[in-house]
DNA sequence: CGGCTGGTTGATTGGTTTCAACAAGCGTGG
DNA sequence: CCACGCTTGTTGAAACCAATCAACCAGCCG
């Protein structure tokens, strides 16, 4: 269970030994991403698609010469196409917010793959349908929920996203983003994000310090955000 | 040319008329949605989806008691998965903003017509690409746009999609939505929307007036709302 | 040590919300 | 037919949340 993407998968519908074996064979060419660069586009092979293997990256889209938006978060497991920035290299970037290991998989066999093993398949497809359900739900964020309550819900994303790939505790999890990545990410400014971390730490409900996440209070952070894990789908277990 | 599914498929990548009779034949069991209700999920087929027909529909999100975020907008020719609500039910709908057809396309049809016909099944991932990136643009506006760049923006991304979809003239196009929807899209108040809306009128950008919209200056709304409409992915023509 | 990044704090400004009232349009029923 | 209620749009004043600006602190590293 070294591999977080093939734990992640397993989340979505069970998957065989064989399963886990086709996965791994998937995997190809391995790379290495230093902290704070951008990751390039993979180009010639449109259907690629890379496998985060360890570290923190991000979509981010640059508004005019001052403004940038964090628009997704990718972690250990998830999948990310860099076709999707083909098109639009332009404004559209992936870049590593840690030191970041990628693994490329191309179109022809992930194609392969998901016609052989159909669990592998219909994991992939959900994964994709979660990662919407999570691009919409940081929309809703945006749109309706207050400072503090965005930080809430995002702190309760995240730690469930990472206990899914066993690199949670159930209180604790890594943590290496900036007050300025959060600001980015949630639509304020770094100072207001620290007040509000502040207020967060006065109510009991988490502490953030030396990049590490203690959540003190789930249940009341999971309330204050109105967070429901439902969109994220994983099964029990 | 009566279909706008057909249409906008087109606008991806060209397709025959062989691929045309298809994607007609796909189409099933047609209905019609009044005006401010919801649409049903579709029980039994998880992966079937809907094709809008005519009018227009949105997804959104209920928070609490009185909060509610209109995650996405549905515009005839668009295509949405229910089944990517089956698992949320109770806190995610997709809901008909004037009266709506739609039609089915099931989950098998959807894969015999794109494994027969592989232009199809491009143009529909493409048609799935670019939804995703309509998606992280909403996310973009709501994070860092002010509120008269989003409404700017939102005008110019959907003249371009009515626009690929032969509902849009050079400058006019329809605009069912209330203010109060607007508000709930762009998370802002109705009042402030309203106050917005004049401030575009004042500066001879657009007007909107018994549900429709004219742009007077589209290069001049394109420049204020930082819009790049290759994130769409329409090929020219 | 010096310089850098990341975090913290205070005072001020400003964009939006909130609350409240009112106007315009429209369909319905007395 | 007009009255009525309802939705949609409009306006003003006050309150508030978050941005801005600016200064300062702590830790880290060459």
């Amino acid at each position: 269970m070294s591999c977080e993407l093939e734990q992640k998968l397993s989340r979505y519908t069970p998957l065989s030994n064989d399963d886990r074996q086709e996965l791994r064979r998937a995997l190809g060419r391995e790379r290495t991403i230093v902290a704070r660069t951008e990751i390039p586009a993979e180009s010639g092979d449109p259907s690629a698609v890379y496998a985060i293997l360890s570290g923190w990256a991000c979509r981010s889209r640059q508004i005019g010469d001052n403004r940038k938006q964090i628009v997704s978060l990718l972690l250990p497991g998830d999948l990310c196409d860099p076709n999707a920035f083909l098109l639009q290299r332009a404004d559209h970037t992936i870049s590593a917010l840690t030191p970041v290991t990628v693994a490329r998989i191309s179109g022809a066999m992930l194609r392969e793959v998901t016609t052989l093993n159909p669990s592998l398949g219909l994991a992939i497809h959900r994964e994709g349908l979660a990662t919407a359900a999570v691009q919409r739900e940081w929309t809703v964020s945006l749109g309706c929920r207050s400072g503090i309550e965005r930080l809430a819900h995002l702190f309760c994303e995240l730690h469930c996203r990472l206990k899914a790939v066993g690199l949670a505790t159930e209180t604790t999890c890594p943590f290496p983003l900036t007050q300025h990545d959060l600001a980015r990410m949630l639509g304020q400014t770094s100072v207001h994000i620290n007040r509000t971390l502040q207020e967060l730490r006065g109510l009991r409900l988490v502490s953030l310090r030396a990049r590490q996440l203690t959540i003190h209070d789930l249940t009341g952070l999971a309330k204050m955000a109105h967070f429901n894990p439902v969109y994220l789908r994983f099964t029990a277990g």
